[in-house]
RNA sequence: GUGAUUGUAGCUCAGCUGGUUAGAGCGCCUGAUUGUGGCUCAGGAGGUCGCGGGUUCAAGUCCCGUCUUUCACCCCA
């Protein structure tokens, strides 16, 4: 094969869209219900602005980002984003949505790039969908984008999964941690491994997420981060567990939930899959009150977000058997021709119909009868009209019901309603 | 980026230690009724065996490279 889709891309194809299309149309329903609106930003941006919002430590900037020259002579460098919540932030600030609305609520549903190497469930370019409530501090607007998070899944049916919970306070509650992290950890580095090693310097609180058997022991020991909140992040957290509480949504503290950069805060989440593998997490977000002024802003702006993986998502209702009850728009009715005059029958009468709104078939390849027949077996149409010579002369048509095999004649100017009745019926 | 793994018809796969025209199921097409689907039966189309080298009298089968798939690591904002 000459051509194929480049590594750790996919292609969506008819057979499953209507599937996509179905995890996104729940998804817009509860964005909407919340009364968040869609936003629609670039998929490429200035490079800095990832600079800026993700750090320029981590290895997402480092080897993960898809950057690029607008022309080879060009001093600009642009990015394919990596992430929404930079752009949505940028665009924010951009427009000053803050000064129109004290609480801006969005959503999206977009394609995002890493150049990372491709695995169960991970994708160079893949989707999310997500939201960002900015202008709120309070932990209502934490217990609501959670809230909105679960309702997703749960119409989605994703039950099978653990909401984990966990506070990282302010930027001096992390500083205290890291320094009583490493004091912990220092008369066991000898044991760690060559990565938590690394780790110890560069970013101690990535140690809790190791995998490493060996040192569970030592991790469990760890001093806990809600331990070293300060008060007001104290405060926070106990009005976001109060509220998640009364929702009804269960969660697990997880101490060892951490998020490493510096402009997180306070509240951070991840739902976590019990049918995915070693690529299991669902969703995730947290509050993010530092953000803003890292991009430039004057005054720092409360947020909070979560996004979620839309492939995964799929893996997951795939592995849970979600896909299956999923049902496929059919055909109401595939209309079925004899000769070259009734094919200009068809053609019209098909055109008609559509316009009134029924979902009509109409065979491209000028096969036979038998063989339309069987196409519209195939394609599940509800109803089929045979129009051959001598239905156009009596201007009666024959309506055969695929479901039932009941075959009547109807006068041409009765086939259209009484085809809507049964179809509508049938709903 | 590291380590392993996969690649044969549209799809899922078989093909023994290298040996004649590469097979099956499903799907697709045609017919069994010159006006009718699903079931059944009978035919049929469809394959550069990922690609490029090499070894050999002979390679889908062995070797090397490359691309791709998958799994894990790194990382996951």
């Amino acid at each position: 094969m000459k051509f194929q889709s480049v590594t750790g891309t996919k292609d969506l194809l008819p057979s499953e869209s209507f599937l996509w299309q179905r995890i996104e149309n729940v998804a817009r329903s509860v964005f909407e219900r919340f009364g968040y609106a869609e936003i629609r930003t670039p998929v490429f941006e200035d490079t800095n602005l990832f600079l800026r919002g993700i750090g320029e430590t981590t290895d997402i900037v480092g080897k993960e980002m898809y950057t690029f020259k607008p022309s080879p002579d060009s001093d600009e460098s642009l990015t394919l984003r990596p992430e929404m919540t930079a752009s949505v932030m940028r665009a924010y600030l951009q427009h000053g949505l803050g000064g129109q609305f004290p609480v801006v609520k969005v959503y999206y549903i977009a394609e995002l790039f890493r150049k990372e190497r491709p695995q169960k469930g991970r994708y160079r370019q893949f989707w999310q969908l997500g939201a960002e409530c900015i202008g709120s501090a309070l932990p209502e607007s934490d217990a609501e984008m959670i809230a909105m998070m679960m309702m997703i899944y749960d119409e989605l049916g994703v039950t099978n999964a653990t909401l984990k919970l966990n506070s990282l306070g302010d930027a001096e509650t992390r500083t205290r941690y890291r320094a009583a992290l490493r004091d912990y950890l220092r008369p066991h580095y000898e044991r760690l491994d060559a990565v938590s090693k690394e780790r110890f310097e560069k970013n101690p609180l990535r140690i809790l997420d190791s995998k490493n058997p060996d040192l569970q022991e030592i991790i469990a020991g760890a001093p806990r981060i809600l331990d070293y909140l300060d008060e007001e992040s104290n405060a926070h957290f106990e009005a976001v567990r109060t509220y998640l509480d009364e929702l009804g949504i269960a969660y697990s503290i997880d101490h060892r939930l951490v998020r490493g950069l510096d402009y997180y805060s306070r509240t951070a989440f991840e739902l976590v899959s019990a049918d995915l593998g070693a690529q299991d997490a669902l969703g995730g977000g947290g509050r993010y009150d530092g953000l803003a002024e890292q991009l430039g802003s004057p005054k720092p702006i409360p947020a909070v977000g979560f996004a979620s993986g839309i492939e995964r998502l799929w893996l997951a209702m795939e592995r849970a058997n979600l896909l299956r009850n999923i049902p496929q728009k059919k055909p109401d009715v595939m209309l079925v021709a004899q000769s070259t005059k009734a094919q200009t029958w068809i053609m019209k009468t098909a055109n008609e119909w559509r316009r009134k709104g029924l979902v009509v078939e109409v065979d491209l390849l000028r096969r036979s009868l038998k063989a339309q027949m069987r196409e519209a077996n195939r394609l599940g149409a509800k109803f089929a009209v045979i129009a051959g010579e001598s239905e156009l002369q009596t201007r009666k048509f024959q309506l055969k019901n695929l479901r039932s095999s009941e075959q009547t004649e109807v006068e041409e100017e009765r086939l259209f309603d009484a085809i809507k009745a049964q179809v509508v019926e049938s709903l």
